[in-house]
DNA sequence: AAGAATTACTTTAGTTCTAAAATACTTCCA
DNA sequence: TGGAAGTATTTTAGAACTAAAGTAATTCTT
């Protein structure tokens, strides 16, 4: 039986009705826009989490912790994974912690410097993650499926440059 | 000054590598596009949480539940607001506690439905927001001013076909 | 080469959110 | 009309995260 720890539906959440349908009013263009991409992200994330959870009883944040990891085998540093998964320090304290105690990854001394572990995926690790991150795809493909593929590539190509512009704003505030 | 509430640069997050630059290698087409949707969006909502911390003092959620009660003048119920803002009804309890402490909402009883009421904008949580959203949306147009407005269009349009697939995805599953 | 500054990570305390149970009222129906 | 089921909100306990301070090792400076 599956959905074994699903919620009590008085208490869940239910989402019909979304940040974004907000009386569509008043609203300016460039204010649209991001209600849109928020009420997307949070829809794919909201569902990519409540399917790991069920599936692999796994929270997001250890499986992107993973990820990581998947695609740097040599190892990344505490400061790197706090970098690349936008967390603070101590969070990634968490996470890793949590993780060794499981035996899916391994903090390995770096002998040039004692503060610092390389953090890897243990053997174990990689076989767990490589199942989850095989499942995981599909769900998303499956998400976006109803996007025609052209159109899909065309988003990609305009987020870049979406993501340019945020940056290029942050900087010079 | 600005900037008073800055914590420390050591502890801080520091987001110069992020989440989607995570090796290209391997990556597939969707999941791409899910990465960089989802780096968009944190992108802008870190920030804009930032600076409505600097600026105004106040939380994003706290803003958010504003922004639906400005749209709806008559009020809404607590059940309305978490659907819309996509959280617990718990959640939206503490912060109508927080905003009605502060004299920015009030709780206008239903006589149809005792158990329910409807949460307003104050005069003064009106004003408040108008500040604030005024300067909030400044803020997302400076964001965005790099994206074309041809292409902010048709990125709008995209993310409406998006949102469709997987709210689509979610009901079959 | 000693002390100061920096860097890497961990710990602590506190915030924000969720899930589930509890409370209070309403509706349904036999 | 009376009790069961349903709905609206709150409360409680706990999970997940942040900010800041703490610890330990390294690098820089003179």
């Amino acid at each position: 039986m599956l959905n074994t720890t699903q919620s009590d539906p008085r208490t869940r959440l239910t989402l019909p009705t979304d940040a974004e349908t907000r009386g569509t009013d008043d609203h300016h263009e460039s204010l649209r826009l991001w209600l849109r991409l928020l009420t997307c992200t949070q829809l794919i994330e909201r569902e990519i989490r409540a399917r790991l959870r069920e599936r692999f009883s796994i929270t997001l944040a250890r499986f992107d912790l993973m990820a990581q990891l998947e695609r740097h085998p040599q190892g990344l540093r505490m400061g790197e994974l706090s970098r690349r998964l936008m967390v603070t320090g101590g969070n990634v304290t968490g996470l890793t912690s949590e993780l060794v105690a499981e035996g899916l990854v391994a903090r390995q001394p770096i002998p040039q410097d004692r503060r610092a572990f390389a953090v890897r995926l243990t053997a174990k690790g990689k076989a767990a993650f490589d199942a989850m991150a095989a499942e995981h795809e599909r769900w998303v493909i499956g998400m976006l499926a109803d996007v025609a593929a052209p159109d899909r590539a065309h988003l990609y190509q305009m987020l870049g440059a979406l993501k340019h512009s945020v940056s290029q704003q942050k900087e010079g505030r």
